[in-house]
This record gives C-alpha cells, sequence and structure tokens, in this order.
DNA sequence: GTCAAGGAAATTGTCGACAATCGCCAAACC
DNA sequence: GGTTTGGCGATTGTCGACAATTTCCTTGAC
C-alpha cells in the first residue's frame, strides 16, 4: 500500500514492528476468510502459534478493532466481527458521505498530484483486472482508487476515518465471493468518476461518486442478504 | 459522559475495567489543561504516579489515541497531541459533514426518542449555563446535543465517528478559555436546530446546523489563532 | 427431565523484569 | 571549529508469571 519506490536513496528498511505485523496477518487471516465470522480469537492461542507473546498480539487486536474487523468484550476478549446487512448498508451509507465531502474539497482545492495519481490507479485496476490476479488483489486496487480520493482531499480526517472502514468493506466484498461481475468492468464503473474529476464538474462527480457507491451497495448487500438467509 | 442515570434498575456497578479508568482520568488532564501540548506522556511516569503497571495505561494510550488527544510514535512514546488551527479547522469541516449525514437520516427515519432527548438537553444546557458551573460541564453539555443528533441517526458509523472526535473538540473550546461570549447564548444557538428538526423540515434543519458549526469554527479558530502567534 | 449451584479449566487482566531502541552528550577525529 | 563516533541513561518493546474473571461441565435437588 505504502512502500513507494523513493527512486534514489535507501528504502526506509522493514523497520515494522511486531505489532504491525501481527495486525497484517490478522486482517489478512480474516480478509481472507481464514478466520470466519464471530470466531474467537484467543490471545493466547494466536500468541502461541505465531510464536510470540500476548501483549503484542493485544495491542494488534485492538488495532483491528478501531477497523471494525474484531470486536473486544470485556473480560471475553476479542471475536471476529460478524456483520449484518444491515451494518453492511450503513457502513455503505457512511462512505458515501465521507467520499462525498472529500470530493467536494478536491475539486474545490483544486486535483493537484491526485490527477496522475487517480489515472494511474484506474490503470492499476486495469491490469490486475487480467488472468493471473486474484480477487483480493482487485479489491484493494479497487479501494485504493476511493482512499487516493480522500488523501487527495485536503482534509486528513477524510482519509483516517476512510483507512479505518475499509478493512470492513474489504472484508465484505471478499466474504460475498465476487465483485460486480467481473474486475474488468469494476474497472470501468470508476472512469466517469474520474472524468468528473478532470473537469472539475463538481455536481456531476458527486452525482458519478453517488451512483457508483449505491450500485456497488445494492450489490453487495444484495449478495450478501442470499448468504444471510442460506449461509453454506 | 455517559454514566447516566438509569431511573429504575441497578446502575452497571463499576465494573468499568482499569485502562477505562486511566483513559479517562488522561483525557480529563489533557482536556482541563494539567497536561499541555506537545508534552511526553512516559508510560512509567503515569504508571508509577497511579500505582499501575505500564500494561494498562499503554492501552489507555492508544484508547486516547483513536481520540486524537496523543500522537504515538513508535519506540518513542506517547505524547499530547498539539493541534494547529488548520487541524481544528478541518476537524470542524468533518463535524459538519457527519452532522449533516446524521441529521438527515434522523427526519427522514423520524425523530423518535431523540425528540425528547434533544429538548431535554437543550434545558440541561440552559441548567448549567448558570452560576456555580465550570467551563468543562458546559462543553460537555454542548457536546452532548450534537452526540445526541448522531445517536439517534439510524447509523451508529455516525456516532462511533463522533465519539472519536468529541474529545478533541472539547480540547480546543477549553484550550482558547471561553466558549461564545457566554454558555446562555450558547444553549439558545441550537435551538434553531431543534426547531426546524421538530418540524421535520429537512433543508432548515441542515441550513441551521451548517450555520452553528460554522459560526462556532469561525470564532473557536479564531481565538486559536491569536494564541498561536503569542502563546502565553 | 429440568434447573440451579458448585467447581474445574481456560481465558483475560495486570504485573514486574529484561531486551531492544532512542536521544543526548562527551570524546575523538578531521 | 565543526562533524562524526561511541557510549550512557532513559524509555519503549516484549516477555513469562500470577491474579481475576468467565465459561463450561459436573453434580445434586426437585
Amino acid at each position: 500500500m505504502d512502500p513507494k519506490q523513493d527512486s534514489d536513496g535507501f528504502q526506509p528498511l522493514d523497520r515494522e514492528g511486531l505489532v504491525q505485523r501481527v495486525a497484517r496477518l490478522l486482517s489478512k487471516a480474516i480478509v481472507t476468510g481464514q478466520l470466519s465470522q464471530g470466531e474467537r480469537l484467543s490471545e493466547s492461542v494466536v500468541a502461541r502459534q505465531l510464536g510470540v507473546s500476548r501483549a503484542p498480539v493485544r495491542e494488534a487486536a485492538r488495532l483491528l478493532e478501531n477497523s471494525g474487523l474484531v470486536t473486544y468484550l470485556p473480560n471475553r476478549g476479542f471475536f471476529v466481527r460478524s456483520i449484518s446487512s444491515r451494518e453492511l448498508a450503513d457502513l455503505y451509507e457512511f462512505r458515501l458521505v465521507i467520499e462525498t465531502a472529500a470530493v467536494r474539497r478536491l475539486i474545490r482545492d483544486g486535483l493537484g498530484e491526485s490527477e496522475t495519481r487517480l489515472v494511474q490507479q484506474i490503470e492499476e485496476m486495469r491490469r490486475v483486472a487480467g488472468p493471473g490476479f486474484d480477487m483480493l488483489t482487485q479489491v484493494e486496487a479497487d479501494m485504493e482508487f476511493h482512499r487516493l480520493i480522500c488523501a487527495g482531499s485536503g482534509n486528513p480526517k477524510y482519509l483516517a476515518t476512510f483507512d479505518q472502514i475499509a478493512m470492513a468493506s474489504e472484508l465484505t466484498i471478499m466474504m460475498i465471493g465476487r465483485l460486480y461481475d467481473d474486475a474488468q468492468r469494476l474497472a470501468e464503473t470508476h472512469q466517469p468518476i474520474l472524468d468528473a474529476l478532470l473537469r472539475h464538474d463538481e455536481p456531476e462527480a458527486v452525482e458519478a461518486l453517488r451512483y457508483h457507491i449505491e450500485v456497488a451497495r445494492d450489490l453487495v448487500v444484495e449478495q450478501f442478504r442470499n448468504m444471510e438467509e442460506k449461509p453454506d
């Protein structure tokens, strides 16, 4: 997500702490479905399996709690969050609110570097839409586009909030097992948003975003409802 | 903030963990200015002073990080967050976005119990506006009104997000040392919002909220800028 | 058979100790 | 004199152990 190639000079080297590594492992396990809904996330068990102490596991779990991937119950521990279709709809509504605000600021303040970044990201989405890429990669490319919108807005709050809920979005998409009809089409549905952004057409950009997210919401929520009714 | 009098039934008894108690102590210390901007929040020192181990202090600090009260730097520890006037403006913009969305849903889905709650909260604000109440109490009553708006909206995401940023708002208001001209007037400025809500007049409610928050923002940000220029 | 009480096992909550890392300051070098 | 290097003190990072709490199973009464 972040390790940009810094052209010249050395890379910051993996100064990533144990907590982050554990957090990433856990989140990946949850998003890819290795850990199932409502499952207990025992500190001791995870710690033993990873060969570390409980302390970093605990902190990592707290981090995931902020992303909405796990729930913490006092004296009971962490559980993989189970999301209802209702919560899912709420989540998409929330995303719409945040991203709409971000788009507005983005246009008002000027795109700046975001212009090339967004263009490149759609290209990236097209690239990973081809064969040889798994769905997780495609979903992440999708989320990165929306993330860039939030990142480009002058207000860091939008990005911070988006990052908190992005994981949960990824999770649900992975759960339903497909995104739209195919990844290629998914990439194209972002084009109208970008076009409007490039034209600095605020009403159209907001409208395109609204349409994009609401379509996604309806699709995801419907698929999800089906799963709720008859869980395999 | 939370310990509501629950009318009938027993109180949950102080089943509040050590972490929450430490977190509340620290946040109060920060908001009331006992801990100053940028000051280091040493785990060991705090733990020694409170007579507890470092573990709960650490967790409490992580909690405060989510509220934006402290910053965490890897291998360097926690520091009381110093907020710039720029961030402050961003914060208010963000609040406007969230609360506007909440108001929209509140009106669309019907007020329900929020109606009486909001009315009571304005009364509460008037009550604590009188003599014998300190500013922290008045600020908290203010924030609680806005919190109720988010709580009443059907989408829990709005409330969760609001709670994350509420502390930072309180902090800055406490920092500038006064809110509006006086607490009495502050209470009254909420009336137009409530009136519009009770009439189910969405455009007017949104407009009243926008006006209210932008006035607050301008006042707070300006005061804050003055402090930045010549810090006493 | 159902339900309540009791207790054992497992899990979280907290703790104190040790290892890793950082910031500072003095010493050495150009 | 200015810069780099080395080490010292302090702080965070991680750990294993113990206390408190919950969960689940057993036991017993009705």
